[in-house]
This record gives C-alpha cells, sequence and structure tokens, in this order.
RNA sequence: GGGCGGUUAGCUCAGCGGUAGAGCGCUUCGUUUACACCGAAGAUGUCGGGGGUUCGAAACCCUCACUGCCCA
C-alpha cells in the first residue's frame, strides 16, 4: 500500500503477465487478481510521520481519528503501485481488486482466527518475543533482518575472594538484570562454584551459578551471564532452572527501574556507562575485544531489535507447517526450479511459533474480548462479544491475512462460485525471497482453511533483479535502477523483454540500462519489419487462414523453409514458457525474428516479389502469415508493440484474444531447412570472400553461378545474387582468364573482379579455413581410430563421427584445390 | 556454526556425457530501395585448481580455493 514499483515488482509482474496472456490467447479463463496489503507498520509509519509534522501524535487524535486519518491518506496517495502496473502493462482483472482491508477480506481474518483458536493453533502467551523499540511493537522472527555489525566483548569479573567466574558479553548494560551465571555441567573450572551464590559488582545483589548443557565451555571464559528478561536464550536456561525475571529496559530500551545510576539511560549509553563504572571498580579484566556479531534489525525502520520478554497471541505453526511441507513431498505442489525446494524444507521444517500480535492502531484488531476475571471470548464475523468485555487492543500481523488472499479474494468464507471456480489457483509467480514471507504462509493457511485443498499447484521462482555486475540494487549504493524511469525512456515492451530475457528459473539476474536500450532496438526491428512488409504488400487476414488457397507441399522452397522454422519457433515457445523458461523462450523468438526472418527470409524475398509472379503472391502471404504468428507469440511479451501492430495490420479485433499459435508439425520440411542452409553458407562465402577483397559493399561484381541445379537451389540465383551484390556477366563464357571461381562443393561461383585479385588475402582467407577444416578433420580422425570409442560408443554417434570425417575431408579439398588454382606469389 | 548455490569469451549468462554457445561490448567495412534504435564480415576461452570415473568430462564423483545467499 506504501509501495512504489520496483524493478523487482518489474520483473515478477512481466513473468506474471506473459502466463496470463499467454494462457487467455490459449483460450483459458486466465484471472490474475490484482491488490494490495495495508501494510500495518510501514503505512502506521508514514501517517505518525506526518502527524508528527504537524507536532501531533496519534495517541493526541485517539485510536478511532487515527484510523480513519489512515483511511484518507490511503485515499489520497495509497496503492501508487496499482496505476504503475497499468504503465506496466499488467493485464489484470480490475474488476475484481482486492485489499486486506476490505470488508470480506476482513471477515476472512476473524473466520480463520476463530477457526484456530477453537483448535487450539492460536494461543496467548508470555515470551521472549522481537520488539523494535522505535515502532514500539512485537516483530516476528521474519520481520527482522540479521546483519553482523561491529561489537565489543567485555569480560566482567563477578564474585569476590575464592567464588569469582569471569564472564564475557556484548551487552554489558544487561548485567544489571542477571539473575544466575551459567556453566556447562562437565565443565572442571567451575564444578565447585555450581549451586553457590555469587555477588555481582554494581548492584551487589547476590545469584546463584547453574549449569547448563547448553552453555558452550570452549567460548570465552565458558561462564556466561544470565539475564532471562532480555534474551532468548537465557530465557530458556531460565525456563529450565526456574530463575528470577528482572526487567531493566522499558519498551523503548530505555534503562529503567534498577534503582541506579544508569536508570533513564538508552541501552547504548547504558553500555558505555556500565563498562566504565565496572573499570572504576576494577572488575573488567583482560583486553576489551573488538567483536562482530549477529545483530538483528527493524526490517522497517532498522533499529536494533531487542529480545522482551512480553504477553502476545502466537499461531501454533508446527502442524500447519508440517502440512505445507507435506503437501510439497508428495506432489501436490511443484516448485519450479525443483532445486529450490531445500530452501523450502528448510523453512517449513523449522519453523518457530508465529507472533501475530502488533502494538499497532491500523490492522486488524485481536477478536479476542476479555472479561474482568480475565475470561476470554473470541468472536468470528457478525459474532458479539458478551456486555462488559473489552477488545484486545492489538492488531494482527498483515501477513496473518496476506496469507489468506489465494482463497479470500475470491470470497471465502462464502462459498462462492469463483472460490469453487478458481480455488486451487493454478500458478504462484514470486521471488525466492517471498518463499520464507508469503508462500509459506499462503500454503500453511490454504490448506487449513480449504480442507487440504492446496492454494496452488505451482510455485515458480524467480531470483532477485541485481545491477550489471551482479551486486544487489540499494539506495546506499546508489546502484538502483528505476523502472519507472526506464518505462518512460524507453516503453514498457523494452523493459518487460529484458526483465523476461534476463529470467532464468530461481537465478538473480543482472540489469543495466542499455541492455532496455538494446530491447527497445528490437522493438524498432519488429516495427520496421512490419513496414517492409506492409510496402511490399504482403497479406495479413488476423485469423491465420491466409496460407488455405495454399498446400504446404505446394509452396516454395524458401517458403517451406520460413514457415518450418516458425512452427518449430511456435512449439519451441510454447512450451518453454509452459516451463516458466522466460529466458529461453526470448532467446528463441529473437532469433527467430532476427535472423530467420529478418536477415534471410525478408532479404531473400525482396528478389522473389520483385518477380511479381505466382511465386510473388505467394510469398506476400507467406510473408503476411509470418508475421502476424510473430505478432501473436511476441505478445504476451510485448504487448504495445504488438497490439499497435496487429490493429493497424487486421483493422480487427485486439491480439489479446487472438488464438495462440499451434505448432503443427506437418508444416515442416527438413530438406527445405537443408536447401537454406546450403544458401546461407554459399552466400556468407561470397561476402567472405569480398570482404577479403576488400570490395566495397555498394559494389555489385560481375558474376556467374554453375552448379546451382545439381543441390536443388537453382530458384535462388537471383535471391543470392541480390544478397550478395553480384550482377550477371553479359556473355559469360567460363573460359575466360579474368575470372576468380570460387569454388563451393560441387558448384562454381566466377566473380570478375575487373582488377587483380588480392592474392595474399585470399590465401590468408583459405589458409585459415583450411586450419580449422583440418583440426576438425583430425578431432573425428582420432575418434574414429580409438578402439575403445569404436567398440563401446552408441552406434549413431560412430555414424555422426564418420559423417562428420567425410564432410571435413571434402572441404579440406577443395580448400586445398582452391588454394592450388591461387597464382603463386 | 548449519544449509543451499555459484565459479564458462571484456560484461551478463546458457549449455550439464559426444567438434565450447548467445546477447551486449570490441575490430574492420558500409549512408544498397524495412530498419544507422541498421547491415556485412571478424576476433576473443588451459569451461576456478588438483585428483578420479569413462572410449569420451565444461558436464558425473572426490578434494581444495574463492564467492554469494538463507538460517542460527
Amino acid at each position: 500500500m506504501t509501495g512504489v514499483l520496483h524493478m523487482g515488482h518489474a520483473l515478477d509482474h512481466t513473468l506474471q503477465d506473459i502466463l496470463t496472456r499467454m494462457k487467455r490467447m490459449k483460450g483459458f479463463e486466465s484471472l490474475w487478481l490484482p491488490g494490495m496489503d495495508h501494510a500495518g507498520i510501514a503505512t502506521q509509519n508514514v501517517v505518525e510521520k506526518q502527524l508528527s509534522a504537524q507536532g501531533l501524535s496519534r495517541h493526541d487524535l485517539g485510536r478511532e481519528k487515527f484510523v480513519e486519518k489512515v483511511w484518507q491518506w490511503k485515499t489520497e496517495s495509497g496503492g501508487a503501485i496499482l496505476d504503475q502496473m497499468k504503465r506496466l502493462g499488467d493485464s489484470v482483472d480490475w474488476s475484481r481488486e482486492r485489499f486486506t482491508m476490505d470488508e470480506g477480506l476482513s471477515r476472512a481474518v476473524l473466520t480463520i482466527f476463530k477457526k484456530l483458536y477453537d483448535q487450539g493453533l492460536i494461543y496467548r502467551a508470555e515470551k521472549i518475543i522481537n520488539w523494535c523499540p522505535r515502532c514500539l511493537t512485537a516483530l516476528s522472527d521474519i520481520e527482522v533482518e540479521h546483519s553482523d555489525d561491529d561489537g565489543e566483548l567485555v569480560s566482567i569479573e563477578y564474585g569476590v575472594g575464592e567464588a569469582k567466574i569471569v564472564v564475557a558479553t556484548t551487552r554489558a548494560e544487561t548485567m544489571l538484570g542477571d539473575t544466575a551465571i551459567a556453566v556447562h555441567p562437565s565443565d572442571p573450572r567451575y564444578q565447585k562454584l555450581v549451586g553457590t551464590m555469587i555477588e555481582m559488582p554494581i548492584t551487589n545483589r547476590k545469584i546463584p551459578v547453574v549449569a547448563d548443557e547448553h552453555v558452550d565451555p570452549e567460548f570465552g571464559t565458558g561462564a556466561v551471564k544470565v539475564t532471562p528478561a532480555h534474551d532468548p536464550n537465557d530465557f530458556e536456561i531460565s525456563q529450565r532452572h526456574d530463575l528470577q525475571f528482572i526487567e531493566v529496559l522499558n519498551e523503548s530500551a530505555v534503562i529503567t527501574g534498577t534503582n541506579t545510576e544508569f536508570d533513564g539511560l538508552d541501552r547504548f549509553i547504558a553500555r558505555e556507562k556500565v563498562v566504565e563504572k565496572l573499570k572504576s571498580l576494577g572488575k573488567v579484566v583482560k583486553h576489551i575485544k573488538p567483536y562482530t556479531h549477529s545483530v538483528g534489525h527493524c526490517q522497517r525502520c532498522d533499529t536494533t531489535v531487542e529480545p522482551r520478554l512480553s504477553k502476545q497471541w502466537f499461531v501454533k505453526v508446527a502442524p500447519l507447517a508440517k502440512a505445507a511441507s507435506d503437501a510439497v513431498t508428495n506432489g501436490k505442489v511443484k516448485i519450479e526450479p525443483a532445486e529450490l525446494a531445500p530452501r523450502y524444507f528448510d523453512w517449513v521444517d523449522n519453523m518457530h511459533d508465529w507472533c501475530i500480535s502488533r502494538q499497532l492502531w491500523w490492522g486488524h484488531r485481536i477478536p479476542v474480548y476479555y472479561g474482568e476475571n480475565g475470561e476470554i471470548v473470541v468472536c468470528g464475523p457478525d459474532e458479539k462479544p458478551p456486555h462488559g468485555y473489552v477488545q484486545d487492543p492489538d492488531v494482527l500481523d498483515t501477513w496473518f491475512s496476506s496469507a489468506l488472499w489465494p482463497f479470500s479474494t475470491l470470497g471465502w468464507p462464502e462459498q462462492t462460485a469463483d472460490l469453487k471456480k478458481f480455488y486451487p489457483t493454478s500458478v504462484l509467480i514470486t521471488g525466492y525471497d517471498i518463499l520464507f514471507f508469503w508462500v509459506a504462509r499462503m500454503m500453511m493457511f490454504g490448506l487449513f482453511a480449504m480442507n487440504g485443498e492446496v492454494p496452488f499447484h505451482t510455485i515458480a521462482l524467480h531470483g532477485i533483479v541485481r545491477d550489471q555486475f551482479g551486486r544487489k540494487m540499494s539506495k546506499s549504493k546508489g546502484n538502483v535502477i528505476d523502472p519507472l524511469e526506464y518505462l518512460d525512456q524507453y516503453g514498457a515492451d523494452a523493459l518487460r523483454f529484458t526483465l523476461a530475457k534476463g529470467a532464468n528459473p530461481g537465478s538473480d539476474q543482472a540489469l543495466a540500462p542499455e541492455w532496455i536500450a538494446g530491447s527497445r532496438s528490437f522493438a524498432t526491428k519488429i516495427w520496421n519489419a512490419t513496414r517492409f512488409a506492409i510496402s511490399k504488400g504482403a497479406v495479413i487476414t488476423g485469423n491465420n487462414q491466409v496460407l488455405d488457397d495454399y498446400e504446404f507441399s505446394q509452396v516454395s522452397t524458401l517458403n517451406k523453409w520460413i514457415l518450418s522454422r516458425l512452427d518449430e519457433t511456435v512449439e519451441e515457445v510454447d512450451e518453454l514458457i509452459e516451463n516458466f523458461e522466460f529466458a529461453k523462450a526470448c532467446d528463441a523468438l529473437f532469433h527467430f525474428v532476427i535472423d530467420d526472418f529478418c536477415d534471410w527470409y525478408i532479404e531473400l524475398s525482396k528478389a522473389v516479389i520483385a518477380q511479381n509472379n505466382e511465386h510473388s503472391k505467394q510469398t506476400q502471404r507467406v510473408l503476411g502469415f509470418t508475421l502476424e504468428n510473430i505478432l501473436r507469440l511476441l505478445h504476451p511479451i510485448m504487448p504495445f508493440i504488438t497490439e499497435e501492430l496487429w490493429c493497424t495490420l487486421t483493422g480487427g479485433e485486439s491480439v489479446t484474444i487472438a488464438n495462440w499459435p499451434k505448432a503443427n508439425r506437418t508444416n515442416r520440411d527438413q530438406e527445405a531447412v537443408a536447401t537454406l542452409e546450403k544458401v546461407v553458407s554459399i552466400t556468407t562465402e561470397i561476402r567472405r570472400f569480398r570482404v577479403e577483397q576488400a570490395v566495397k559493399d555498394n559494389q555489385r561484381i560481375p558474376a556467374n553461378i554453375l552448379g546451382l541445379e545439381q543441390i536443388g537451389i537453382a530458384d535462388f540465383a537471383e535471391s543470392i545474387f541480390a544478397v550478395s551484390k553480384l550482377e550477371s556477366i553479359a556473355n559469360f563464357d567460363s573460359k575466360q582468364s579474368n575470372l576468380t571461381i570460387l569454388e563451393f562443393g560441387s558448384i562454381k561461383i566466377y566473380l570478375d573482379l575487373s582488377k587483380n585479385v588480392d592474392v595474399i588475402a585470399e590465401r590468408a582467407r583459405l589458409e585459415k579455413d583450411l586450419v580449422s577444416a583440418q583440426k576438425d578433420l583430425a578431432t573425428a580422425q582420432v575418434k574414429l581410430n580409438n578402439e575403445g570409442f569404436m567398440a563401446k560408443a552408441p552406434l549413431e554417434v560412430v555414424q555422426e563421427i564418420r559423417e562428420r570425417f567425410a564432410n571435413c575431408s571434402l572441404e579440406v579439398e577443395r580448400i586445398q584445390k582452391q588454394l592450388a588454382q591461387l597464382p603463386q606469389k
């Protein structure tokens, strides 16, 4: 709700939209349901900041007025991301837009809360939780981010006389709340002291020495101070030894109630002061050591999180997580790519109980009411508490309602038609970093609420968008690439194509602004190819019937070839997108459009269309047909340009509802494919020759080619002449001595350079080819001479190597012959 | 400390048992009638190191190094 579109959303949405649009074109009823959560802490922070600018706090307004204010903020400034989604081209169903604080979704929250409570899966308890002293609320484990921070390890001596123990700590200030010293039971150094009382410095309280298995004898001195009210491990120890709790920090992490001079000091200042004091008492032994340790920070405001003893509501996770884990184990839910499944298991199998209460005003208020004598009543929707009962002031974690998204948005708990039709949903596309936050929770609640029915069948994971050098984007590094900037600059299609082209399943991807520019070029290329097609009379109907007058077997070789390649591409792209291989799908399309269609088909078709005969007509239709299908295939990835071109060309309906192309393997001809390979090699050979001979690009060389019929490419003569910039020699006579001959298998290309051939350049070119061909020949030869290979390799492989050997031999022979024909110099 | 990945061309990444690939970048040439947001041609790699399995290893196994992420 407070968020703006960042590159991660742009990637995630692009992939979701590709899938949605493709499925829609395939005729499925494709639902992509938009909306947002109410972002409890973040939103409350934003509105409180606004208030504080006016010198007000939320307490000045009171709860009701404050919540009104938040709704007002939502109306005015919230949900900017929804409009940004439109700019990206997300084809969501806006009529179904939902918000976690909607009435319907709120009813879902009440319903599931009561259901969980009734089954003993929600409980209230006093435990050590993560507390943000700035946001003044409890946090769950996943809202805490750990980083390795620099600290100091201080060794403090406790006790007097014989009974002395040195403990090491990074949090000296908490010693004010120590209620024991713990050592390992088998540690010989401290055996005598276990069970005795030791006097602490400063407060001079006496605390027991206890023996606990969880103390690491290797760490520090092997003895640790125990502060049960301010450390989760110490809390555990205190439970086992029935220790006292002394709270010394208040909700803002200020020292309170210790009756020492430290009362009123912030925890970090108190830390320094306590150490100073201990030093002056001579209780700091050894040197203070710099020490790096893992410190938790509030995900929202980065404040160091304080472990705090507190009464909160929890979800008992074990049974729910077990179901969520099993659903993946038994294949009801598939994680793509499968390599990331261990991460999922690692999380759900080791999840702690989930602290769901937040000391905030913005959110779903916990539906628990307390009677005068501490009676507890939980109310579902439409239920009212008994008279005089008071509602719990806290609200629920935002993730609690987000976890219901797959079914609450479809009307649950009502058994709506939508719910029946769309639940379980098909695919969840999200970043692997969300697996722990949202996915596991949707799984747990989905399975629980929907009687064991999973929320989605497939979880397709993508990675994180990084900068050009693979570094995580961050404001502090200044390497953030803002999608909105590039949406404006290069267009949504360019941004989408770039992101999709980089999206290999489950792995992070790099991004640079120049790459988006490159994708814009691709879009421009398509635009220009379309202009060409129109100018050459391509026939485009939008119904794929443009070729109905032609039998595939009757069309020209060139047309058979492009139709074969198109059919292969259709099959490939379809399969790749269905398997969430977006990068490879983009690659296949890019290759087909640029290399096959633009570089060769269009270029070769020019000469054919210019002839203005039956072949030309047919080619105009194939040109149109191919382009039409390129637009269909590209549409899910680049919706804007394809829609524009489609509507202009067909004058018809939107490409969004055009049929997705279907591969028809009968429309393929391997002979045509092989023929085109020859045409391409011959052309490339001539072009190379031209470059080596430094012939200007625009200069036509008088030439003649003999032998095209024998290899079945006589039809291509004119096209080859055109794309190789050759022109026919009038009164051609192959005996003419001034002609240069390029041999290519059985064909001979005669070129009149009307100047001396640069023999040195030509010899260099041929010798380079010779070396390469000889190397290939040798590689094949070695294999064929290898008895082990001949005996053990599969027949197909042996056959393949034999063919390779034969081809290389011919090639070597051809080049040697050409070299021999060169004038000696 | 536990777990999972990565290491392939200058950069970003495919390939995961049968002649090392793509895009971008780079070099040379070019204003030819779709396109200079272009075209043509080209160069570039002991596939992190060392062992092993195999007729054959970038790919499989072991090991080391470096590096990233998640969790504690």
